[in-house]
DNA sequence: CGTTTCTTTGAATCCGGTCAAGGTCCGTGG
DNA sequence: CCACGGACCTTGACCGGATTCAAAGAAACG
């Protein structure tokens, strides 16, 4: 890990909200790098503070599954039982916080709020893992394609939504091939339901029309 | 639900060990009927005592998915950030221990080894269905189905393991139809890696073989 | 502006799904 | 005790959606 530590005196003066606050460390990390590995045991808790972030698992004859994508003040990295299933790498420079779980045992009064955190945290990643699961399973690949367009739009204010990920990065979240990632893209495009420009950058022009290939 | 509540001193009597103690309540359930809802909300949790459940996810057009399935001593329910996800239904006769998860809250000294066990089974959730997503995204109908017999033949000890679940549900965990996942154990037992003895139980005669196609 | 990387599109292939028939296992009732 | 019926499981033939292989096009970068 050759990322950047920032003293924590700059952390908190950068930013005394985060969600940790005293006991969390800045760390900057660039495009591609990784985060933690997979099968490492950790004790620590990741928040964003800007930028974007994959988890991902690889096998060694280099078939991928991205886990999920985190966003500014998302926290990640819950799920090391015993260690990581999951690395996590960063999908564009970026800044994240970085605490130890067993340091919030020894935080006062701060102590209950930041379990409280970690516990929302947690099951809200229960749930998120579940619904892609159950995509994973039982969608086709344009509902898969047409669920992840929705879920990035829901995310956005304003009518055109970015992409931070590549086509790969899609097709690994959905378990499909970019190939197949290109072709649906292409045909929700033809058939009037969105609309790219360029291809990191997308509209949705029909929104009932998505909807109805979601299926919820 | 027509399930039977036993009544708490009963409960106790019955097995003062389970993991609420005084906060659980038993309950009955017959083979096929339901624990709980999909998008119920509900403050509460669960741990098998008897019996094994499933739970499952339905689309209005029929399609299905498992979630996971769940045996003696194990609790399920936890994923209720705001609502279940999924529904829970009793594979075969059951019986449940059945707490309410606020109660833990006004629980004295027991509060502290609540919350773990709690909080142990949650990641312990979150680890599993990151697994699952993993096999769903990833795996060929080979490996899915080799990966299914190698989780069911490692829960018991003795060289026979007995599935306590249909077709239907073994294809709707990993995403098949029932007709490929018959295909799939054919193939694995005509390649000498497992022998059945009636549809329902089966030993491992190549636990190499196995373990390759499981491709970890 | 050239090079590299990412994306799209086309054609051929293959894995898993669909449809259909037959088999097995069990419980019920004659 | 055996015959019948229904639920579940297996197998076969065919089909189709997604992958693979290949090439052209677009975007990012130095």
């Amino acid at each position: 890990m050759t990322a950047q530590v920032l003293s924590e005196t700059t952390a908190s003066r950068m930013n005394p909200t985060g969600a940790f606050g005293a006991i969390g460390v800045r760390m900057q990390f660039a495009a591609g790098e990784e985060i933690y590995a997979q099968e490492e045991e950790a004790d620590l808790i990741y928040q964003v503070i800007e930028g974007s972030v994959r988890t991902s698992r690889l096998l060694s004859d280099g078939r991928r599954q991205i886990g999920d994508f985190y966003y500014p003040e998302e926290l990640f990295g819950m799920e090391a039982g015993d260690e990581h299933r999951f690395s996590a790498e960063a999908l564009s420079d970026c800044t994240i916080l970085v605490a130890k779980r067993s340091a919030v045992r020894h935080c006062g009064d701060e102590r209950e709020r930041l379990e409280k955190v970690i516990w929302a945290a947690t099951t809200h990643e229960l749930a998120r893992t579940q619904e892609h699961l159950f995509m994973l399973g039982r969608k086709s690949a344009c509902e898969k394609v047409a669920s992840f367009l929705m879920l990035a739009a829901e995310r956005v204010r304003g009518d055109l939504t970015t992409l931070v990920m590549s086509r790969q990065d899609m097709a690994d979240y959905l378990g499909l091939t970019i190939e197949t990632v290109s072709r649906m893209l292409s045909q929700l495009q033809s058939g009037g339901i969105v609309e790219f420009v360029g291809c990191r950058s997308f509209r949705v022009i029909q929104p009932s029309g998505l909807a109805r290939l979601v299926t919820a």
